[in-house]
DNA sequence: TCGACGCATTGAGACTTGTCAATACTAGGA
DNA sequence: TCCTAGTATTGACAAGTCTCAATGCGTCGA
């Protein structure tokens, strides 16, 4: 099994080196991944995800109508996003604003072409 | 808003040219692509994914005993990761062998980075 | 200090998902 | 035609997820 590098951020896997199509993920790095494509899995989390990324930075205010739902709901789908290293919050004063964490998502691209 | 080609493989959204990154999402457009990301939010699925990688092509029952898992849950698995055009199935006799889709995983990997 | 506003958290209900035992299906060999 | 072996499907249960109403927590302006 050839060796392999890891890069811990924000408590999940990314890479420089994991790919799918070296050799055998372990159960961990499984896991970790998994959690990041979960938080892709969502329509209303991809939506959200559109939306940052057209905008460049996005009150959490402005998702509601979009998408259609509830203050709660967006709350807790920024969250998981946020959680997976998808996307970054500021707070000012008492607005929240949220843009996507740079080269994350290339980075996820990288797990599976790489 | 710009204009914007998709392509349909499987039933399901692939892109020539959808991104998260150019303008808002459908629903259908982000349903289709949580669909996918769905079929690889599980750690189970990615190690199966993994080994195939690793091996090419891999037999149904070369998966229980890697990811230790009982054959209605392996084969529940790989039914997933087909229907989401992650795999394919080729029946040769009593053996089902499975190898990636060819450069399915570079098209979702497109999704993320185009 | 108080009220209003934006956001986060909690709790509950409906729905989905992962898992396996039991069973059905299908192909090959005797 | 049987029997056996590899897969697929069904049914059931536990666990997780999505959603919103209600509530709590900070922050700004008066």
């Amino acid at each position: 099994m050839a060796q392999r590098k890891t890069i811990k951020v924000d408590d999940s896997v990314v890479s420089c080196c994991v790919s799918l199509s070296t050799d055998a993920l372990s159960e961990g790095e499984a896991h970790d991944m998994a959690q990041i494509f979960g938080a892709l899995s969502d329509p209303a989390r991809l939506r959200m995800l559109s939306l940052i990324a057209s905008e460049n930075e996005v009150c959490s205010c402005a998702l509601e109508e979009p998408l259609g739902k509830s203050q709660p709901t967006i709350s807790h789908h920024t969250r998981i996003l946020a959680e997976a290293g998808l996307i970054v919050g500021e707070r000012r004063g008492r607005w929240t604003w949220w843009r996507l964490a740079p080269d994350r998502l290339r980075d996820v691209a990288r797990l599976l072409s790489g």
